[in-house]
This record gives C-alpha cells, structure tokens and sequence, in this order.
DNA sequence: TAGTTTATGTAACAAATGTAGCATACTTCA
DNA sequence: TGAAGTATGCTACATTTGTTACATAAACTA
C-alpha cells in the first residue's frame, strides 16, 4: 500500500502527508464497469485515482447520459471536493472503465490537511483547476462541433485513457455515452472507416492513426 | 468604499480581512459593454464583483462565442482563479452586462489569505464549487436542451440577472450568446411570441410571465 | 424629407441529426 | 445443429437547425 501511494503521489506531497495519507485512508480496488458513486449518493470521502481509470457522467430528469470526462492515476474528482465541502449530494455519476484501485479519505482530514500542507493545498486547487479546464473542453465539444468529430474525439480520448488503440465497445454504449442513438452512431463509424481513420468489426473498433 | 465592501461582503468576511481588504484592493468601476477580460490575457489579479453584472464567454478558434454564465455580486470568476494560481492566459472573455463596480484582489494576497483566513479558504472553495455547477448546467443545456428551450432559459435567466423582464437586446446579439443565426432567433422568438411567452418589439423582448 | 442604416420577418432550401423498421451476421447455448 | 439473443447495416423518412435571399419597417442623419 505504501508503495503505491509512493508510486502515484510520491512526487507530489511531501513525506509527512504521505504518512498521514497511508494511517487515514482506505485502500478500494474496483472491477471494470462497477458503479462507484451514483447521482444523489451523500459523499464522506474523497477519493485518489491510484490505477485504473474512471468515466465521469451527467444525467438529465429523463435518465439520459453524457459523458463529461475520465479520471485517471494521480486525478481527484473535483465534483466530490464540493459535494464534501458543501455536505451536497452528488450530481453525478462515476462508473469504472477498466479495473484500478483507489484511497478514500475522510472529509475532515481533506479540509485539515488544507491548512497545514501547502502540497495538499496546491494539489486540491489544481484538480479544480483540470477539472475546470475539462468542463470547458466537455462544452467546447458540444457546442462547437459535429458529431462525426465528437465522435472521433470519444474515440481518441478513450484510447489515450485505457492504452490501446483498439477499443472494445458496442455502438450502443458509445450511444449512451454521447447521448444519441445507435444507428447514428454506426452511420458516423462506417463513415470514419471510410475515410480510413478507424476499422470496424464486432465489439471492436480499431484507430487506425492516432 | 469601505461601504460598499461590507455591503457586498461584510456577511461573509469577518472584520480582519475586510480591513486588509481594503487595504490592498484596487476599486475598478466598469460601463456596460466594456470589455474586462479577453481571451488570452495574463491575469495578476482576482476580481470581487460588487455591483453589475458579468457575462462569461467561451470561443472556439474561428471566433464563435458561447454564453457561459453570468456573475453578479458577491460572485468572482473561478476560471480567474485558476489562472491566477496557475500564471496561466484566461481561456474566457469577460464582458460587462451592465454598468458595475468590483474590486481587483493581487494574487500574491489572495493565496495568503487561504491560509489566514477560514471565511476566505470558504469563499474561494465556494467560488469553485459554484462555478462547477455553472458549467454542469451550461452542459445540459447545450446536450439535453432544443434550441427553443435553451432561448427561453436564455431570457428567463437574463432577466433575473438584469433584475428586469425586459430586456433590450437584437436578435444577432442573441443569436451571438447562444452561438447560432439571426434567423434562427428571430424564427424561435416569433415561435415563443405565439405560445404566449413573451412580446416582442424593435431592440425589446418582454418576458409575459416570469 | 429623402436616403441610409439597422432590425426584423419570412420563404425556400440545405444539412445534420433522430427515428422506425427490418435484414443480416455473428455468438451463445441448449 | 438450430434457436435465441446480440450487434451491425441499411433504407426511408421526420425533425431540428442552419443558410441564402429578399422584403419590410423603424430609426437615424444629412
């Protein structure tokens, strides 16, 4: 346990933290596709991406998806730092990716630590910022561009986070997450296979060039 | 000014900070369409907004703009804040709704103040925690919403900022915020003007029933 | 007051996206 | 192997949004 943290924070906080860290919080793994917080979910901890990577979603009233952003080894989820702070419920919903493991920590030590490390302070400060910075990207992506593009952003990023250029998904889910329908979906991606940026077969779709 | 500070903020701050406040805050007054932060500009400073309105606008490379959110008192500009932690360029344009007044905070003090002051760490966490859910709710609208809907919130929200359920403005303007064309506003205001919403006249839109 | 600029209205058409329905092919499993 | 379930392909059509072009009306200005 100490050896991951060391491996995924070592380079940011200084020794102390890091032991306060290790007596406080509490080690999570998680498979792929496990629900890790839920929309209305009360947040008591905060958590720190050791492994894996996790997708961040919104919801409207009529149960509709969309895809914010993914976390990865290193992120914080900013949305729970207000939901801790504010003693707020959570607006969104987080779903694992792939398998990875996570530190949960409590509430009260995340808002001493504020205080008392500059580390913790600039760290918690920062994920805001990134997470920020995803946002705008997020609405860049839906008021600026096509969906043919969106759609070969969805793909790239995904990639970029899980490590592999071959992506195993159906057009349903990718539906899901960006909130339109599967036949739109498999137009655009016969589409892109046309234009030689992707390959297409079963549960898999391959980026030709990234 | 000392009035108007604890006007604006003397609920939230106590007494100390609001002396040093004074102290080192620069009191700006602005008129309404002034330009108070463009795209790319080097922020030295965190603005406290105390009277007027801001509105907050995205662009992509090819100049079109989006309506982010608007700030009224009491609030300051997270992305500001991030920039200013950061030393980074602002990713947004500031403009102002209406004639106002604000305070300009140097960011050496703003980051002394979080660890001197809990009302201060409190209010910037705020801030943030605000702003995200700004920007949560600038995504639905752009993901979940129609374009009729989204106009209609567009005004609805305009009045409420303006504190006035008319409001004086053209169809580009509009058309502008919400990134898209004259003629489609015009079509959807004539639309809402059937169902009864609002009324319309030259460089003047009265919202019916707020 | 005549000419000019600005704001709005409207029609016709184009492009992007959403929906319905069915065909086909692969996978699983009895 | 054959039936059922799942994933994809494809067509035809509906809806939403964007574009072009032009008409009309109000406001401004010389």
């Amino acid at each position: 346990m100490k050896e991951i943290l060391e491996q995924a924070y070592g380079y940011i906080f200084e020794e102390e933290l890091l032991h306060e860290i290790e007596k406080v919080a509490t080690y999570k793994e998680f498979k792929a596709d496990e629900y890790l917080i839920e929309i209305g979910d009360y947040i008591k901890s905060m958590p720190l991406l050791l492994e894996g990577a996790i997708k961040i979603l919104r919801e409207d009233e009529n149960g509709d998806e969309l895809l914010l952003y993914f976390l990865e080894r290193g992120d914080t989820c900013a949305m729970t730092l207000t939901c801790c702070m504010g003693k707020s419920k959570s607006k969104i919903r987080a779903i694992a990716e792939n398998d990875g493991a996570l530190f949960m920590i409590p509430v009260e030590k995340m808002e001493e630590w504020l205080t008392k490390y500059k580390t913790w302070r600039n760290f918690v400060f920062e994920s805001y910022s990134i997470r920020l910075n995803e946002m705008l990207e997020a609405i860049d992506t839906l008021a600026f561009m096509n969906l043919d593009e969106r759609l070969y952003k969805y793909l790239t990023d995904k990639a970029k986070v899980i490590g592999n250029t071959e992506i195993n998904n159906t057009h349903q889910q990718i539906a899901y997450d960006m909130h339109t329908s599967r036949v739109v979906i498999s137009r655009l991606l016969k589409s892109l296979e046309l234009q030689g940026k992707i390959k297409l077969n079963r549960n898999k779709i391959e980026i030709v060039a990234l």
